[in-house]
RNA sequence: GGGUCCGUAGUCGAGUGGUUAAGACAUCUCCUUUACGAGGAGAGGAUCCCCGGUUCGAUUCCGGGCGGGCCCACCA
């Protein structure tokens, strides 16, 4: 029999149990249909936070649905490794001093440490991971297959090594990509310099960044500007650095903008990448790699920073600062070490994405996107890209670019297949280069970590060794992700995947949004407002947390952690817990048979089978708001709050077919429902089923299907009058501060002939329900409502 | 500046071209009733942001405001 619902215990016993059967083994040589889930590989970062519960939530209700529906789910997991991050941490712990080697064990180390932190967590949120699929982005085998997807790419022709200015981080001495850049609202200053003229006329120039006036190359003034209509082609000289640059028009510059005249310097901003391209102006090399000025005289060695205030100090003596305004400006910023982004010309690896916009976008249009409008998200980025992806990172804990190139005609070597996975900063390149017989350089870079991460739906597939597997299983089903991750991992994913095998890597995208602090803003522990999973956990066990994630609000949606939605959830899976303990206490294992139905039961059945039509709906379409919030109501409030008060009298009674039809119905429906609640709550509903109904889990049950033909609104009309009959003498007892189970000696039903009639059939229920001695009814002749029906009651004497 | 999502009781949030606009939390009243007081029976609480238009009918569709979130661009 059962006890009290005891969350802990219930989901300790199920996950060994679970894990000592392999529930959730996946079987390629299956012959049901395939469900391939592309599941994220987080970045190990010590914590299994609330935003991975719920995109983890999706994708496990989508799992155990599937695979009660009759698929052959494959749930992998991987762990996404490499990164800056993880140098970081390992930096700080270690120093600077170790080296190369050292310094990449020890980040192995450290990952391999918080990655045992991080599985326990998800174990213990039941997710039905086949942890036997389990990948890591640092395993040999895996920097094999991403080498090999660059070699193959390179032999396509889509990856190049060239000089170009990149986005470069001088904080993490890398290049980096379009993708890794935030934008940080700062206050700075506006500096008005005084540039003389040589041939021509003085002029005033408004600029933010005085320490590139050394790299400056030209002046430039919009073509229509009155103001300037005579100092275009004429030369100033540039304060401090004394060079003389011409004066040129362009119809990019800002005639509002400080004095409508621009500095271009090589290179400030993308617009002086764009200006110097345009022009042909000649390229100075403003700073290196970490940041300190170069070819700029006395400033040369000094940082950016220092080297501004030393330069408007210099300014301000020579007379040549004009003035200065503050001014709110946006800092283009590294994403990961939130350090000002600087544009270097620089000779790094890329690669080709302009020429393949089409491709993406035509492969968009292919996928099944939930929400619709996420879709667009991924149009408008690959609309705006302007440059290839630069690959290329000068750090040290990532896969090696598995290229050689020749350090006089810069022509590229490229390793043996068979020899990958290859590092050439160490290992000696296959051959010399043919043109100058010259032995190569290896490269020393390492890959961006989205090299890595773009190609899970063909690691997961078996790509490229597994052919057999990858043709049973790519394109993948679902790909489900975070909104803020579109443009990198959805857009790198789907445009690689698409260069290497022609296909698009998945059919549906599944997108959820971010979880929010209750005070609606981005969870995050700065703030404050941070939820720890391992919290909610421990105050109201993992199958009401998991409830959470579908409550949160509707798919894509972002999403506030509200503990009212676990504690509402709490109450529900009691409430389940406790119907549970009712109908195995009124109807045991009863078996299944075919008693003569009432009124009522018939009702509960048809009321069954809609909620089973819409919550299967819901589950196909990712729909978990509208599938849960179905389900509850149907079974709270239906089954609950009213069906079993309609049928106690009838279980409490001795045995005879009405009781036994009672029972047959209270076990179906608490059948289906647990059924269906198994993909949000694994754990509970694994345990009830095991008390009232078999040996075997649940999970490996069949979905409910929807009988059409138990659908009838005829009884659902006369059960809906009965409950409205029911709720009047309820009320009527409520008002007059009665117990529920207080003895009305009669009531008076009012209504139309036909409702008067319906009633009247089932009136044995209605009197044993409602406790009533002696029903009457009052017929209202020509009734203008049909389905109206009023109840008067008579009280007890006291 | 462009795109996109959104604006619904005190709070949160579904949803809909058509009698009375879900549900939860909160509030109020009543009920210890042999599954559950983490419960039950009831009650109150909404100009569905504003202005137009389409329509027999708009909270829903269209246009324009206002307000907010996110993305992109600009930011010398």
């Amino acid at each position: 029999m059962l006890d009290k619902y005891d969350a802990a215990t219930i989901e300790k016993k199920w996950r060994e149990t679970w894990e000592k059967n392999d529930a959730y083994k996946f079987r390629i040589q299956s012959k049901k249909p395939f469900y391939v889930i592309d599941t994220p590989p987080p970045f190990p970062t010590g914590e299994f936070h609330m935003g991975g519960v719920l995109n983890w939530c999706y994708m496990d209700f989508a799992a155990r649905f599937k695979r009660m529906s009759g698929f052959e789910v494959l749930f992998p997991q991987g762990w996404d490794c490499h990164g800056f991050p993880t140098e970081v941490k390992v930096e700080k712990k270690y120093g600077k001093n170790l080296s190369k080697e050292e310094f990449r064990k020890k980040c192995l180390e450290w990952t391999h440490d918080v990655v045992g932190t991080m599985k326990p967590q998800m174990k213990q949120l039941g997710f039905s991971i086949d942890w036997s699929q389990e990948y890591y982005t640092i395993d040999p085998d895996y920097h094999r297959k991403v080498q090999y997807s660059l070699l193959k790419m390179f032999n396509q022709g889509d990856v190049y090594r060239a000089e170009h200015p990149v986005l470069f981080c001088t904080y993490c001495r890398s290049a980096i990509a379009k993708a890794e850049v935030d934008d940080l609202a700062q206050e700075g200053f506006l500096n008005d310099l005084k540039f003389e003229g040589v041939n021509g006329p003085n002029l005033t120039i408004a600029t933010t960044r005085p320490e590139l006036l050394h790299a400056t190359v030209a002046v430039a003034v919009h073509p229509s500007d009155e103001r300037y209509k005579n100092a275009v082609g004429k030369k100033v000289r540039v304060p401090i650095h004394d060079q003389e640059v011409p004066i040129i028009s362009d119809v990019d510059v800002d005639k509002e903008f400080g004095s409508g005249a621009v500095m271009i310097s090589t290179f400030g901003d993308k617009q002086d990448v764009v200006w110097a391209y345009r022009h042909k102006l000649p390229i100075v090399k403003a700073m290196d790699h970490a940041g300190r000025l170069q070819n700029a005289g006395a400033y040369d060695g000094l940082k950016a920073t220092q080297a501004k205030e030393k330069i408007l100090e210099d300014l301000k003596t020579a007379g040549l600062l004009l003035g200065q305004k503050k001014i709110n400006q946006q800092v283009k910023i590294h994403d990961r070490c939130k350090k000002p982004i600087e544009f270097l010309s620089s000779t790094q690896w890329f690669i080709k994405l302009k020429g393949y916009e089409n491709d993406v976008k035509h492969a968009s249009a292919q996928m099944r996107w939930v929400p619709e409008h996420m879709r667009q998200l991924l149009l408008d980025w690959v609309e705006g890209l302007e440059w290839d992806w630069c690959i290329s990172r000068q750090r040290v804990f990532g896969i090696p670019l598995p290229f050689w190139y020749c350090p006089d005609c810069g022509d590229v070597i490229t390793p043996d297949e068979k020899t990958l996975p290859v590092d050439p900063s160490k290992d000696k390149a296959p051959r010399n280069c043919k043109q100058c017989g010259k032995e190569p350089v290896g490269e020393t870079s390492i890959c961006d970590g989205w090299v890595d991460s773009s190609i899970t739906p063909l690691i997961i597939s078996g790509w490229p060794d597994n052919e057999n597997r990858f043709q049973k299983l790519y394109p993948v089903t679902v790909r489900p992700q975070g909104t803020d991750i579109i443009r990198t991992w959805a857009f790198y994913t789907t445009y690689r995947c698409l260069r290497l095998t022609g296909q698009a890597p998945f059919s549906d995208m599944l997108i959820n949004g971010m979880v929010l602090g209750d005070d609606g803003k981005k969870m995050s522990k700065s703030l404050g407002n941070y939820v720890e999973a391992k919290d909610v956990i421990g105050k109201a066990g993992v199958d009401a947390l998991r409830q959470w994630a579908a409550l949160a609000g509707s798919t894509g949606k972002d999403n506030v952690f509200y503990w009212k939605d676990v504690t509402h959830a709490q109450s529900f899976l009691n409430k389940v817990w406790n119907a549970s303990k009712f109908i195995q206490k009124a109807a045991g294992s009863h078996l299944k048979g075919t008693h003569q139905k009432h009124v009522t039961d018939h009702w509960i059945e048809s009321r069954l089978q809609k909620t089973i039509r819409d919550t299967t709906n819901s589950l196909k379409n990712y729909q978990y708001y509208e599938a849960l919030t179905a389900l509850q109501s149907f079974f709270w409030h239906d089954v609950c709050d009213l069906y079993l008060e309609d049928v106690k009298h009838r279980v409490y009674g001795d045995d005879s077919p009405s009781k036994r039809a009672a029972q047959e119905t209270l076990l179906e429906v608490l059948e289906a429902t647990l059924k269906m609640l198994a993909p949000f709550s694994p754990f509970v509903t694994e345990e009830l089923w095991h008390h009232l109904y078999g040996n075997d889990s649940i999970h490996s049950q069949k979905w409910p299907s929807f009988q059409e033909d138990l659908v009838n609104e005829q009884y659902e009309s006369v059960a809906n009058a009965l409950h409205e009959a029911l709720s009047q003498i309820r009320k009527f007892k409520a008002q007059n501060a009665m117990a529920l189970n207080v003895e009305l000696p009669s009531a008076t039903i009012k209504a139309s002939e036909t409702l008067c009639k319906q009633m009247a059939d089932v009136q044995d229920d209605l009197k044993a329900i409602a406790k009533i001695r002696a029903l009457e009814f009052d017929v209202v002749q020509n009734a203008e409502k049909k389905d109206a029906l009023e109840v008067t009651c008579t009280a007890p004497r006291t």
